[in-house]
DNA sequence: GAGTGGTCTAGACCACTAT
DNA sequence: TAGTGGTCTAGACCACTCA
């Protein structure tokens, strides 16, 4: 009883690592500086490879790290902020913020997002006036990729129906960026009422990921943007943001800097 | 040459894992509904127990599946919606949507909050007269909890400079909630001139992990939000969203419901 | 106390990058 | 070809929940 039981709470080994490391990499590294290899690293601690492991991939998801296969772990820059909500009421293509059209293609819209362009608007376009999209009709399918300071930090599909660009036709541009352009273009002449955003985490399908030069599986910001107008929903986005390099901001007051927010150790 | 040579990419077995039970998932399993335990699935899928474990922590990032300690593994039901920029021109605790204040105290904030707290608001306020805040000034520290359909899904500090507040004395409520909505009472006099926000991907610290019933480190979306007054900034609030059952929405048009998104295997 | 997920180990091999 | 990070294994023990 005269034991004073002081709060047995053993931290986790991986994670009582990351904090140590998150402070040498304040204090005795550089931006773009190349660790220790892994095997090193794990003997310096005394601890398994895997357990090294666990530490560093808690610091690559916090953005601190950046590991290339073949090449090393190097000390990652600050998050670029990536503005999202700035172009507030503004069609895809209104502004040239990085993005970059690829191609277009016409198919079928994944169930989620069919679910998007069906739905109803609001309150007041509720019942059978509205869903002007039905579940299996043929959409555009534009993919853009978009790159900030060089670098590729999103990739996007964007679900047009075809019933939203009615003077497309598909001879003007046959494929490639081209034909994006035009799609985007006939998307511009739609008065654009509003737009409603989501954003969750997710991971990198396989094409995602090459686009993005990550692995497949790697952590990513969804996000996911519906444009309407009087008659509906008239195209579904969903960008794929690379969650280690971004950081998403939304301004209501112009081009802000924000830097960067290491989370202390608790 | 003769050999057809088809794409030797051989796709990882966690990956291949993930993409079999993600199937399986959407076929055979219903919200809410348990899975064997991971040393049985590992021997039924014939990998190794981390090899499961590495398809399952997919899982639960993309928000499929919860997993408890002690208890098991269960199937997740969609994320929740929750509206983080509708509130759009407003002070926090200007409507009741979920928020519960905790309790306040007066600290230092850390440096890259008084970074923000310290920069310029806008290409207008250049120089030397806006930042009425010194890094080492006091500031109010209020705790925030956000649940929605009975959940926490969110932590939030809320910084705001003593200089901001000044009609706020200490007397009236010495701690504990009352205190916080004190604070949030002053602040709500202030004329709000905007807002803006940027959300990242973060892992939890250990306080918030307990708020949030997570274990330290978990995937969490930071929501940081600066709210501006003519004189500058006059608070910032750095919110931790559960990222595994959250989605974050910014509508612009009203309530919205999304549906789930599950991402299709590559 | 039985059963669950969480942590950790020591080793092996593979895929990729650079030289 | 040497060196890096990525995958995988088979096993052990620990922390937690619940009956």
């Amino acid at each position: 009883m005269g034991t004073t039981q002081l709060e047995t709470v053993p931290e986790p080994k991986y994670w009582h690592l990351k904090n140590v490391l998150s402070e040498a990499l304040d204090q005795d590294f550089a931006v773009g500086e190349v660790l220790p290899n892994e095997r090193e690293l794990a003997a310096r601690f005394g601890v398994a490879r895997a357990t090294l492991r666990q530490a560093l991939e808690q610091l690559e998801l916090e953005g601190r790290l950046q590991r290339r296969r073949g090449v090393g772990t190097t000390v990652a820059p600050p998050r670029v902020g990536v503005d999202v909500g700035g172009n507030r009421h503004g069609w895809p293509g209104d502004s040239v913020d990085g993005w970059q059209p690829l191609d277009a293609t016409e198919g079928l819209a994944p169930a989620a997002v069919a679910a998007l362009l069906g739905a109803a608007t609001g309150p007041a376009a509720a019942g059978a006036n509205a869903p002007a999209y039905a579940a299996d009709a043929p959409v555009h399918i534009v993919r853009r990729t978009r790159a900030t300071q060089g670098q590729a930090v999103a990739a996007e599909l964007l679900y047009v129906p075809a019933a939203s660009v009615p003077g497309l036709t598909g001879i003007e541009a046959p494929s490639g960026p081209a034909r994006a352009r035009a799609v985007l273009r006939e998307l511009q002449r739609l008065v654009l009422d509003g737009q409603d955003r989501s954003v969750e985490l997710g991971s990198a399908r396989a094409d995602d990921a090459r686009e993005l030069d990550r692995l497949p599986g790697a952590p990513v910001l969804l996000v996911t943007t519906r444009y309407l107008t009087e008659a509906g929903t008239a195209a579904v986005s969903v960008a794929t943001y690379r969650a280690d390099t971004c950081r998403l901001t939304f301004g209501d007051s112009g081009d802000v800097q924000i830097t960067h927010e290491p989370r202390v150790a608790s």
